[in-house]
DNA sequence: CTGAAAGCGCTTACAG
DNA sequence: CTGAAAGCGCTTACAG
């Protein structure tokens, strides 16, 4: 790529004119600015947004670390996010790993080494772990969590009402009859310690007794053990009417272990999902299931960032972190029905 | 952020001698080098990559072009890419549209702006139009074209063997005796080109008549069509005994337009996708499909991409462009069957 | 071992 | 209107 010196070595004038020429600034004759646009245009010139941002002390960039990619619900996060960086003109590096939180540090010294103004930050599946802790308090810009969080987290939340939600699905199976309902967790996580809780929330509530046994968990995700487990529930004689899944893709492989064990769902087993993915919608039965926004979320999280890096740009003092919760509402489908009279 | 300068007033050295210590270079005692990265440590002094990249002329970034994002295809390739870029410590910056063409535009201008030493490209869905190739003309570094192309793409493509598959596809239905098959397909793209065409090659080739009225095309993606098109090609008298889906998220939902309409499958109806989605294989029945291998397809062009750049950095002369299209193999499931004997 | 100087690609006061 | 100089945050020859 050319520099701008050599335009201005090309139209014979100086470093100073030329930039002035280029980036619209008054103080250059009328011929001369055009002379120099069209020799830049002609060798495709842009200005280098590196000196920029090192000129102005921002780089009108943020970070987006995340660990997975493929699905949907990140995905359109994801989404929501670009768009309100795009309008309000700021890019986005993006780090992803996958393997061990050790990438995760080097991930986020690269993001400071490139002076990004800000991070938008998908938590690493299970809990940050020390180094990373580290890492991230070093990190001298805002810094802004999206729908999971963890225990001590100090930084700005945008989330779903987990909950909320999961405390109406399960008021749903038990208003539909059902007693001996399953909770197939992955509580690694944040939003699934949350779900639990409202799962548990709803059946105190409700007088309901809660079986261990039939709180099970996946240790990993994306997986298959979804299908294993439900397969293990379900073949015990004294078997759950009712399976309330920690999301949408785990439903699906409820659905499909109990359709290859000859079970009718919703008649012989209901199954709530979390998330209200399209595939919930696309597959019969259709999943009852609690929706959330994840573009919102992405767009909530952006503003959010970019009014925490506006602000401490203008040496507002940082305040205090804050929990943004979009609600999570139930949406009864056809996978969630009276509970059987033989139970 | 502190600057080198900074670090280098309060350790009383200048400020070459403190990017040496830093830097790890030689020729600084043992001492003061000890002392000034014990203080760059207590500020938290990370060195500027900015302006690495401007001195070295490389960013050791790459740009990432896409208009979708929340897929699992999608977000598998992405996450190849990520493997590969991070083992070779590359950076990428990502820049995601989906309005319109202009926005396309305005990315590439922004990525050759931040100097990206390459960029890996998914083309819009539909064909990139004048503004948007010439701009891509305008980016100086090397550019590798992701899964889908289009006519006289001059770059570097890595993509799937899609004619092969749907050829695959077709002649497994047409060995099962179908002859009435239908093509939902997504023809504003390369890649349902190019599975259309593997499903006329396959047609012709066993001499089979291919009627115009069953090829059908949805018109935008991710959308509902697929559902509205099934049940209106199943609703006429003289219906397709198959259907071969341009994808398997299109073909999820002709399964369920195929199940509301009280229709069984495959005994009344088969039915294929492509892609093999991890969804494909938690629903009942399970689909039969062309399985693709998308991380591998992320890597490869990240690999590709960094081996241009390396060579460009050598001042090698620009090679032809080539494709590199992995392999699509059928995966026979459950939606597939023998044509119904009174069809 | 240590530091002053040039240079990467710019922009922005400030002279002329 | 035009240009020389300082400065952003570094690194790398080159003197001392």
């Amino acid at each position: 790529m050319v520099s701008l010196n050599r335009i201005s070595e090309i139209c014979g004038v100086s470093l100073s004119t030329a930039s002035k020429a280029i980036s619209g600034k008054p103080g250059v004759g009328k011929a001369t600015r055009e002379r120099i646009l069209s020799v830049a245009r002609q060798h495709n010139y842009r200005p280098n947004q590196l000196v920029h941002s090192i000129q102005r002390g921002r780089s009108m960039m943020v970070g987006i670390t995340c660990s997975q990619f493929d699905d949907e619900f990140a995905g359109k996060i994801v989404a929501g996010i670009f768009e309100v960086l795009y309008e309000a003109s700021y890019d986005a590096m993006v780090i992803y790993w996958e393997r061990n939180v050790q990438e995760g540090v080097r991930a986020l010294g690269n993001l400071a080494g490139r002076r990004v103004d800000g991070i938008l930050m998908f938590p690493p599946a299970a809990y940050p772990q020390g180094a990373y802790l580290e890492e991230l308090r070093a990190f001298p810009n805002p810094v802004v969590v999206v729908d999971q969080t963890w225990p001590g987290c100090q930084y700005d939340l945008v989330g779903s009402q987990d909950v909320e939600g999961a405390f109406a699905a399960t008021e749903h199976l038990l208003e539909l009859g059902h007693r001996r309902i399953a909770h197939l967790g992955f509580t690694h996580g944040s939003t699934g310690k949350d779900r639990l809780l409202g799962f548990q929330n709803a059946m105190i509530r409700h007088g309901v007794a809660i079986h261990e046994k039939w709180l099970r968990d996946i240790q990993s995700y994306p997986s298959e053990e979804a299908y294993e487990l439900t397969r293990e529930l379900l073949s015990e004689p004294d078997r759950p009417t009712a399976i309330m899944c920690f999301n949408d893709e785990v439903a699906l492989q409820v659905l499909s272990a109990a359709a290859d064990m000859g079970l009718s769902v919703p008649k012989d087993l209901s199954i709530t999902g979390f998330g209200d993915l399209s595939l919930v919608r696309h597959v019969r039965p259709q999943i009852t299931t609690v929706t959330q926004d994840p573009r919102e979320i992405g767009r909530r999280a952006a503003k959010l960032l970019i009014d925490r890096i506006e602000a401490k740009h203008q040496k507002q003092p940082a305040p205090v972190a804050s929990q943004d919760r979009l609600p999570a509402r139930l949406m009864v489908r056809q996978s969630t029905g009276p509970c059987p009279q033989d139970a």
